[in-house]
Order: structure tokens, then sequence, then C-alpha cells
DNA sequence: CACGTCACG
DNA sequence: ACGTACGTGACGTGT
């Protein structure tokens, strides 16, 4: 066996991840604004290789010199432009991280890497006991190919592995050859001239009749007419560019193979470093890591030694993301004169405390929830850390160790010490109070920025409270009617089976539906449907299908199966797997996730139940009230565009609000310039997707693909919009203009929204932050209005004593499972509140309505 | 684990 | 010449 030697083009490694993402815009960044995507990309890659090949000697190059050489991105092999800044700091980074692996890592003033490289597959050439295998994307280095040298070359998505006779099939030429090709051809990115007017074909066609450049010129009598006339014009380029294609293979690195062994990292500096990126899953996947010291925490045992005063920061851990039955470890309790751990035997015994000193924790919901399933209450949460780390727009990723972590704690992953062999409670327990020491010394600092970002009032009165009112939610659940459920499943598997051998009859072919890429293969090729998709790939989405609707008789048949198994398999199969012993769905609300502001439901994801549809909407058939109850859904009708018209204070729409106008024909009538009778539907149709449009921040290309007509149609429709209505188009310039001077933009309850994508260089992705920039208020001051009525009415509910619950939430809906004697009261409540919880200059409209089951409530 | 697709507001 | 509407979550496929 020989030693496998792995040679790696540092300078190619970091340039390909560096613009994998920065060129879509996601400049990954720690939270100091340190640049770490192409050290990301460059640390996954070497971990990569590492586990693939098993090396026992690894080096890495780096370019050296004025010369700059690498072919990651076509700008600068055209234009030789700077290295971005951005990528420029993640060098010296890169090499830390070398050292700390334990690789070696070599650079040469007035060289290139290619050049090292080059310098060490010689050695290795020539010796025997060795293999080497360069890493690159570079197609130049694989001249240096030969019986001991094979080259990994990366691609987008993997790589080619190229050894000799791979490239001599590929290419029909030695390796070395690649040279002779390049001094005829020339290579416009790396400036080699080469002979003018000799392109691929022919300088192939040369070298396989004459082998070099060297003797070609030696029998150029053979050659006759415009080429004989090219190559002896251009002889002395040909020479030249033949030796500039040529990678340098005496680079003095005073280096033996025998010093780049692979030695393993040095785990501690390892880690240190990953800490300082903030590549927490890194960490997480580091094998044979040092156990942390462990701090002897007290662990009680017996409730009665439990004596705490004052303010104490609690951290309750559970395992899993689901809480809803999940199993609680314990609790790590912490102050300034005391802090310790409560297994989860004591804690059901129910401390005092949880009930009587006032608490600061994280993620109180996920605490509250957990306890209350044990039958444990808690009172007196004065402070959540997640939601305040929320509206200051920290990168919180559902992990308190991330966010510790982020500003200098050091606080493990439950993941990765769950793994260490032998875990025991004093771990867990150490963990736990290093968490709730956390939450307890970064209180003050959580609170001082959002006193200086106000938005101190947001966390007091809308999300903190909130937290608790989707404590309830959750916890309460929804009743569903299992057997509803599973006669709509089986019902759809047998129009599934009937659908199947029609689709397999109809393409002659039995196979996979649910591929796209089986399917795509099927419509387009075997049965060569005209394709009127996206440019990229084939798609096979329900948009492209049904433009071929009277093409082929299966096209139906396909959207039909379609819509039956994404039914089956979501809202039947997958819903049923939550339903708990109590015959409830207990979904998770997300309250730290979005961008906007608005919540998001997970696990089941409740906010998405079709209803769009008349058979996927029978689904919600199955969602039914306790017993004695009824169901209630009570929606905001247009919130987002009432919210649009009051920011923007457009006269005409604010008027037609105050007037009780439907707000489509209105626009409709002010477009068309025709009277309120005039407005048929399809006026009202276009009317309303312009005005949907206006709210995502409007592109005429969208709208186009809303509408179904031309672009320039489309835009048409939107400059009779604008010169309708030119306060819209004053109100977004000014938008744009304030994000653009910010760099956030902001709700009416002082919601913040940083984007980043504004400061991008890319022109796509600036357009694409000035449309956030554009929709966030909207969606986030709607977000806010109903979070804010969410707690009136759940404080109103307590206050009366009610039996009727809230139960879900839908962005601008709200469901109760309300009880028979309650509806009237529970009607007026909460009409009163939605609609009175938050004044702007248009009314706000709710309608309600009552049914026996969800699918009733319409 | 990313992608395509599709469910919702 | 680009390649797009805003905000989410879940599933099956295929690497």
């Amino acid at each position: 066996m020989k030693n496998r030697v792995i040679l790696i083009d540092g300078n190619n490694l970091l340039f390909r991840s560096y613009y994998a993402t920065a060129y879509t815009g996601n400049m990954m960044k720690n939270s100091k604004g340190f640049p770490t995507n192409a050290l990301l990309g460059f640390v996954n890659m070497l971990n990569k290789i590492i586990n693939e090949e098993q090396p026992t000697y690894i080096a890495v190059a780096f370019d050296k010199g004025k010369t700059f050489r690498h072919d990651s991105y076509d700008a600068y092999k055209e234009g030789r432009i700077e290295m971005p800044d951005e990528l420029r700091v993640q060098f010296g980074v890169a090499k830390t991280i070398l050292d700390n692996m334990g690789i070696r890592y070599f650079e040469v003033d007035g060289y290139e890497a290619d050049d090292i490289v080059g310098t060490f597959s010689q050695m290795i050439t020539n010796t025997n006991d060795y293999q080497g295998i360069i890493i690159s994307s570079d197609k130049d280095l694989l001249q240096l190919i030969n019986d001991k040298i094979e080259v990994k070359l990366l691609k987008t998505q993997d790589y080619i592995r190229m050894d000799k006779s791979s490239f001599v099939d590929t290419y029909g030429i030695e390796p070395i050859k690649i040279i002779d090709l390049k001094g005829l051809q020339g290579d416009a990115s790396d400036n080699i001239p080469g002979v003018k007017g000799v392109g691929e074909k022919t300088a192939l066609k040369l070298l396989q009749e004459y082998n070099s450049v060297e003797n070609i010129y030696v029998n150029i009598d053979k050659i006759s007419g415009k080429l004989k006339e090219k190559l002896l014009a251009d002889k002395d380029n040909a020479f030249m560019s033949k030796q500039l294609a040529t990678i340098y293979k005496e680079v003095p690195l005073n280096t033996k193979l025998e010093d780049i062994k692979y030695t393993g990292p040095v785990i501690n500096e390892l880690i240190k470093t990953y800490e300082e990126l903030e590549f927490y899953s890194l960490i997480k996947n580091i094998k044979g890591k040092e156990p942390r010291t462990i701090n002897d925490v007290k662990i009680i045992s017996d409730i009665d030694d439990i004596r705490i005063e004052g303010e104490v920061a609690v951290y309750l851990e559970v395992l899993g993301t689901n809480y809803h039955m999940g199993k609680i470890l314990g609790m790590g309790v912490y102050n300034d004169s005391d802090s310790f751990y409560i297994p989860y035997e004591v804690l059901k015994e129910k401390p005092s405390f949880l009930m009587d000193n006032p608490k600061y924790t994280y993620d109180l919901k996920k605490m509250v929830v957990s306890l209350k399933y044990q039958e444990v209450d808690v009172d007196n949460i004065v402070f959540d850390t997640m939601l305040a780390a929320y509206l200051l727009n920290y990168n919180i990723k559902d992990d308190i160790a991330y966010l510790s972590n982020q500003l200098g704690y050091d606080i493990p992953f439950y993941e990765i010490i769950s793994k260490s062999k032998d875990l025991d409670e004093k771990i867990v327990a150490d963990m736990c109070v290093r968490k709730a020491k956390f939450i307890y010394e970064t209180r003050e600092k959580f609170i001082s920025e959002l006193k200086k970002e106000e938005c101190i009032t947001l966390f007091e009165e809308i999300e903190f409270p909130l937290a608790f009112v989707l404590a309830d939610m959750e916890y309460t659940g929804v009743n569903v009617d299992r057997k509803t459920m599973i006669d709509m499943g089986e019902e759809i598997n047998i129009k599934l089976e009937f659908l199947e051998k029609d689709i397999f009859n109809l393409a002659g072919v039995s196979f996979n539906i649910a591929s796209p890429k089986q399917l795509g293969e099927v419509l387009f090729n075997r049965l060569k449907l005209p394709y009127r998709g996206p440019k990229k790939g084939l798609s096979t989405s329900r948009a492209v299908l049904e433009k071929l609707r009277d093409e082929h008789p299966i096209i139906n048949k396909i959207l039909e199966y379609r819509m039956l198994s994404k039914i089956k398999s979501t809202y039947i199969t997958g819903m049923i797997d939550f339903v708990l012993l109590d015959n409830k769905i207990h979904t998770i609300y997300n309250q730290t996730l979005t961008r906007t502001g608005r919540l998001s439901s997970s696990d089941p994801n409740l906010q998405n139940i079709p209803i769009r549809y008349d058979y996927g909407r029978l689904i919600r058939k199955a969602f039914v009230p306790s017993k004695g109850h009824e169901i209630m859904a009570s929606d905001y009708s247009q919130i987002e565009l009432r919210v649009f018209a009051h920011m923007s204070g457009v006269e005409s729409l604010v008027d037609a609000f105050n007037q009780g106008m439907d707000i489509h024909t209105k626009t409709a009538m002010d477009i068309f310039k025709v009277s309120m009778a005039e407005v048929n539907s399809e006026m009202r149709r276009k009317a309303k997707a312009v005005n949907f449009g206006i709210l995502y921040g409007i592109s005429s290309f969208g709208l186009s693909d809303d509408l179904d007509i031309d672009v320039k149609e489309a835009k048409i429709f939107i400059d009779k919009y604008f010169e309708t209505y030119p306060g819209v188009k004053v109100y977004m310039d000014g938008m744009i203009k304030e994000a653009y001077a910010d760099g956030y933009v902001k709700t009416i309850m002082n919601r913040k929204r940083v984007i980043e994508e504004l400061n991008n260089k890319n022109y796509m992705i600036r357009q694409q932050g000035e449309r956030m920039a554009l929709n966030t208020p909207i969606q986030g001051s709607s977000a806010d209005i109903i979070k804010k009525a969410m707690i009136d009415i759940y404080r109103e509910f307590n206050k009366r004593n009610l039996k009727s619950k809230m139960i879900i939430q839908v962005h601008d809906e709200l469901i109760f499972d309300v009880a028979r004697e309650e509806k009237d009261i529970v009607l007026k409540i909460v009409t009163e509140l939605m609609e009175n919880c938050y004044k702007l200059r248009v009314p706000l409209k709710v309608e309600t309505s009552f049914g026996r089951n969800w699918y009733q409530t319409k």
C-alpha cells in the first residue's frame, strides 16, 4: 500500500467557496461582522477530503507573489481585478485553521499555488512509495497527471476524478500535452496568447499528428496554406505560451515529503478558532474532543434543600425539539447568592420558588408547557432572553447555546455531551447552571439594548405577554376526529390506485409519479409534450403542467394524483401521527423565527391546512370542537391592505376603507376610470392582483405571471396604478430610501428588520432587499396587530372565566373552541377586541362564522 | 441533506 | 442581459 498524499490548491478552494455563497448574497458573517463564508466551505471541503481519502500526508499551497492565478471566478480571470476585502481577510484565518488541523501549508515569494503543487507532484513522481491526489477546480493542474498523480477536479456539486487513463479517454492526448495545447490555442483567462486563429480543434489535430509544439515547427514544411502562415506568424508566441502554460516544478520549498505528514488536529485550539468564527455545528462534529472542565454543581435531591431568595434565572432542559410530552431532564437555577440543579424527580414535587420568586428564563413557553404536562405550574416569570434576542435581530437558531457562545460564554450543546459515553447527571447539571448563569448575567444588557433600540415596549407589551398566550393555546390543543381523517385517507387510497393505473396506461410505462425527474422524462421525452416552463432544467410544477392540459389526457390525471398524494401524506398520515392520547393535536408556535414578526407553526403546521380547493378543504371536517362547543373563526378582512392604506396615507385608499367600500372594486374603478356599476369581474380580478402586487413590492414579471399576461402589459398596469395613486409611489420611494439609509425597516410597533441584502453588490439581490423593505412593514405591522388582539382576548377570557378557548392563529385569523352558552359573549369580545386593539386611520374589520367543525366555518 | 413541489396567509 | 413577486413548513426523491 502506497502512502497517499493529498495536495490542495488552497487559493482555488477558498475562492470557490467564497463565490459559491457570496455571489448569491448570503454573505455569511459572525456576530462581530467578520466574514466567514469562504472558511466554512473550505473547512467542509477539507473534512470531506480527509474523510474520503484517509491520507497519510497533506499539503496545502497558497499563492504568494504578484501574479494571481485561479479560475474560480471569471471576472478575475478577465480583468485581474482586486481580491475583495471580505475574501482577503479569510485567508489568514484559513492558515490558522490548517495549523489547528495539523495540516502543513506552503507559500513562497514569487510563486503560485500551482507551482507548489507541481513541485510536490514532482517529488512524488520521483519516488516509488507515494501516490498523489491533487484537489482543485483548476483544469490547468491536469497537466500534472501521470501514473502516480491523479486529480480530483471539483465541480459545483461534486467532483470528477481524473487519472491518466480517464484523461486520455476524455481528451485523446496525454495529460502533459495540455501545455502544448495551450501553447497553440492560448488561454484568454490566463493571458496566454497562443497562435492567432488556432482553436481547440486545430490544435488537437496538430498535436495528434506531430505530438508537440517543438515537433510541429520541425515539420512546419509538411503543413500548408493559411495554417502554416498562422503558425509561422506566431512562432515566438507559441513557444512562449507553452512555457507560460507549464507549471513550474522546482519551487525552493526545502521540504521532504516526510515533512507533510498529517498529524491530526490540535483539538482545543481548533475549537477555539471555530468558536471565534461561530462554527458551532463543526464543533459538534469534532471527534475525540476533550470533555470540558465540569464545575461541581450542587444537585438537589431533597425539595426541602431548595432555599433561594429574590430574582433568579432558570433554565429547563427538555429533550428533543417537540416538548409536548417531551422528557424533562431538570432545571438549572442561578443568582448572585446561589446556584444549583434540580433534577426532574425533585422538580415535579413543585418547589415553591417556581410560583414565588421573580424568574428570568430562555424560552418561557417551552418551560411553561413542558411543566404543565407534569401538573407543575410556574408563575412570576419576568424576562425571556430568547424573545429579547429575537427582537434585537440576534441569530438564535433555537438554541440557547448558539446565542450564549456568540456572547463569549462557554456552554456545551446538549446533542454533543449526550453522545459522550459517560454522560452523568453532573455534566447535565453543569450545563443547565451555565445556561441559567448566562440568562442571569446578560439580562440587563438585553434590556438596555431593547431600550436603546426602542423595542422595549414591543417586548413588554407584545412578545413577552404573547408567549403565555401561545403556551396556553399549544397546551389546550385542537380536538381531532380521527375517523374522519382515516375515512378520507381510505377514499384517497382507492382514487390513487385508479389514477396510477390510468397514468401508467397513458404513459405506456410504469414509473414513480412522485419523482419529478422520472415524470419529466416521461412527459417531455417519451410523450414528447412541448416544454413551456422555466429554462433551467425540466420543471413539472403545476404551473407548467396546467399549460399542457389540452395537449394530453395524462396531465389532468397527474395533477389530480399530485393533489391527492399531497393530502394523504401531509394532511392525513402526517397529521394523524401528531394526535396525542387526548385525541388532540398540539402544534408548536415558533415565536422567534420569521423575519417579519409573524408566527410560524410546526409539528404539525396548522397554518397551512387546505382551504383553496374543494377536496382538500374537506380535511377541515376533522378539526372539531370540544363536547358542547362549536368552532368559531374570526378573520381580519384585508388587514394588510388596510395597514398599507394607513402607513402610506394615500387619501383615496384611506377614504375607500372609511366608506366601507370593496377595495379591489374601488381600485378597478380608479385604474380603469369607470363607475362602480361598470366594474366587471375581470377588471376586479386584475385590480386585486395589482393590490397584492403592491403588498409584495410589485414587479412587472411577478404581476404578469400572476395574471398570465405579457410583462409589457403588466408594466402598463403598474404604471397606470402609480399614475392613479401617485401617493403610493411617493410612499414606496420614501420607504426604500429610508431602508438604505438605516439598514433596516420597522413596523408600527417598532419591530425592526435588518436588511443585509441592500448592501449587496448584486443588483438582483438589492432588488430583493427593496421588496423586503416594502413588504416587511406591512406584513409585520399586521402581525403586530393580531398579536395585540390575541393578548387582549386572552386576558378578557381569563377575567371573565370563560370556558371558551382560543386555539389557532393563522396570520390574519383566530380560531376558537367556543362553549355554546358563551357564543354571544365570545363573538362580542373577539370582534370588539380584534377591531379595536390598535387604532389606524382606517377601520379594522372582522368577519366571524361558527361551525360544528372547522370546515363549516365559512 | 438539498431540491422540487405544494399547502397556507 | 439579467431572472424575479412577500412570508412560512412538510413531504418524497435522489444524492
